[in-house]
RNA sequence: GGCCCGUUAGUCUAGCGGUCAGGACGUCGGCCUCUCACGCCGAAAACAUGGGUUCAAAUCCCGUACGGGUCACCA
């Protein structure tokens, strides 16, 4: 068999939402897997919504996820050009070809009296259809027109798809669409045939949204006198209340997500268990996953998006990186933040601190923004812990810590169990002050850790601040 | 509403005629512990429903309910 050809056709109207992300991933995944190609067009045949800023956007989320393409814009290919604005007269050659069979039509009734038709039908609560009215008019290329192409009306056009298994389509329940508006765009149906036709795409991935579109493009690959290629229809992504993800379920473009701080690998981790598993396994690399991913393995069900997850599994991938890889990536975020951070290592050490307890690098701005900004003190750890009984406690670590030559972890460990033997309670009594201090809060990493993150002159000058606030 | 697709715990899923229905997120409890987190141990939690077929059904068939998709000179 040949190798696959297989596409992502995004149309330009916004970012990169995170369903089309993961149909580019599939697509691309399968491709790789295969040693097929993996194709990038731009159906922006919609001139009202499409944009340049919007195809820049996708091209951007794609880049980022890493799901590089063998040929598409910007880097051209066998088949070009990758924009269906710029293929109108491959449209315009095909509709004619078809017309010249009488298996498409010139169609001149206006929209105006569609509109009517329209309306009338749904007050009689009929269900409308195009009624054929210009299916035998003579082709009079000079009157204004669309052109439609010609459905069998018996009959009906079934697929096995890959992921959905045998669909069936009713020939009565298509109209004679239309395929070329009055300005000779094409309309999705056509343009996606004629393309994917003349891009020898053999394996079309798409969002379980177009499987009501497949039988009607079947039946257009007919007419043409082309193979039809394989369909797999990759089932939706939800949100919360089962209803098709959309902006107000929250965050659902790939960008929104690199800059609240996940990583691409993990996005595409998430993404992938989405609609497909690989027995227990939840964790996979970017190699893996070309490696055993396999287009029968989607399910058929749509899936919820679960932000809980895909923080966990950012988490996941954080977690393994080493403290440079972590303070390197993790810097842009807390600079954007207006944190006076550097790729140091005082960044190293806050990374380190921070794999263990945040899941993405907006949190690690977050939570730890008191290691390069004076604390926000808490007023219940502040009325808790900054007391006057605890004064000696707060004075003798403050006079220990001044007396340091060098903040060793040994040290630091013999000045605090000193304190708390000498007063004979235990660490934590002796710990919660000294952390309330220096960081504003009762949680936060362990004490040494912090007091040598913050440095010596910064941990004595926010424990005398804190010990001015006690009366 | 017509047509199409779907239905295993709150969520993602394994299962492909015989399993104590497995894993993961989340939740709850415990251990560890200077707090938080990590880690470890443990718990609660699912086959939508009614009929068939079969010695045997989460698995196959039909109905019902529920959910989603789609019905444009959008894609």
């Amino acid at each position: 068999m040949a190798p696959p050809r297989v596409r992502f056709a995004p149309s330009p109207t916004g970012y990169l939402h995170i369903g089309g992300a993961r149909t580019a991933l599939f697509n691309w995944l399968w491709a790789r897997r295969t040693g097929g190609k993996f194709v990038l067009r731009i159906e922006d045949t919609d001139r009202e919504r499409s944009t340049q800023l919007a195809v820049e956007a996708i091209i951007d989320g794609l880049k980022w996820l890493g799901l590089d393409w063998d040929e598409g814009p910007d880097i051209g290919g066998p088949h070009p050009p990758y924009f269906q604005t710029q293929r109108l007269d491959l449209y315009k050659r095909y509709a004619e070809k078809l017309i010249a069979e009488g298996k498409a039509y010139a169609c001149y009734c206006t929209r105006e009296e569609l509109d009517v038709q329209r309306k009338k039908a749904e007050a009689e609560k009929r269900q409308f259809r195009y009624p054929g009215t210009c299916r035998d008019k003579p082709y009079d290329p000079s009157r204004p027109h669309v052109i439609r192409f010609r459905v069998p009306e018996h009959g009906a056009t079934s697929w096995n798809d890959l992921v959905k298994g045998v669909i069936s389509t009713p020939h009565d329940t298509l109209q004679d669409e239309v395929i070329l508006r009055g300005d000779g765009v094409p309309l999705y149906n056509f343009g996606a045939v004629v393309d994917d036709i003349t891009m020898e795409i053999n394996l079309v991935g798409r969002g379980d949204d177009h499987v009501n579109n497949t039988a009607r493009q079947i039946l257009m690959y007919q007419a043409l006198g082309y193979p039809v290629p394989t369909f797999a229809h990759f089932p939706m992504i939800l949100g919360a209340d089962k209803a098709r993800l959309s902006k107000r379920h929250g965050a659902t473009s790939v960008t929104a997500y690199r800059d609240m701080g996940y990583l691409p690998e993990a996005v595409l981790n998430y993404l992938v268990r989405l609609g497909w598993s690989h027995g227990d396994q939840e964790i996979f690399t970017r190699d893996e996953l070309v490696k055993v991913f396999d287009l029968k393995d989607v399910g058929a069900t749509a899936g919820v998006f679960n932000p809980e997850k895909m923080a966990w599994v950012n988490h996941e991938w954080l977690k393994k990186l080493s403290d440079e890889e972590l303070a390197r990536k993790a810097l842009p975020f807390f600079r954007k933040a207006g944190l006076p951070a550097e790729d140091d290592a005082k960044l190293r050490h806050v990374c380190a601190v921070a794999r263990e307890r945040a899941k993405t690098f907006g949190e690690y701005v977050q939570q730890f923004r008191y290691f390069y900004a004076p604390p926000q003190l808490d007023p219940k750890a502040k009325a808790k812990f900054l007391t006057a009984d605890n004064r000696p406690v707060l004075q003798t670590i403050r006079d220990g810590l001044a007396a340091l030559p060098a903040l060793e972890t040994g040290a630091l460990e013999q000045i605090f169990h000193g304190v708390a033997a000498a007063r004979g309670v235990g660490l934590g009594k002796v710990a919660q002050p000294v952390r309330v201090a220096l960081t504003g809060g009762t949680a936060s990493p362990g004490m040494y850790d912090v007091i040598q993150i913050l440095g010596k002159d910064e941990a004595l000058a926010r424990l005398d601040a804190a010990l001015k606030t006690i009366p």
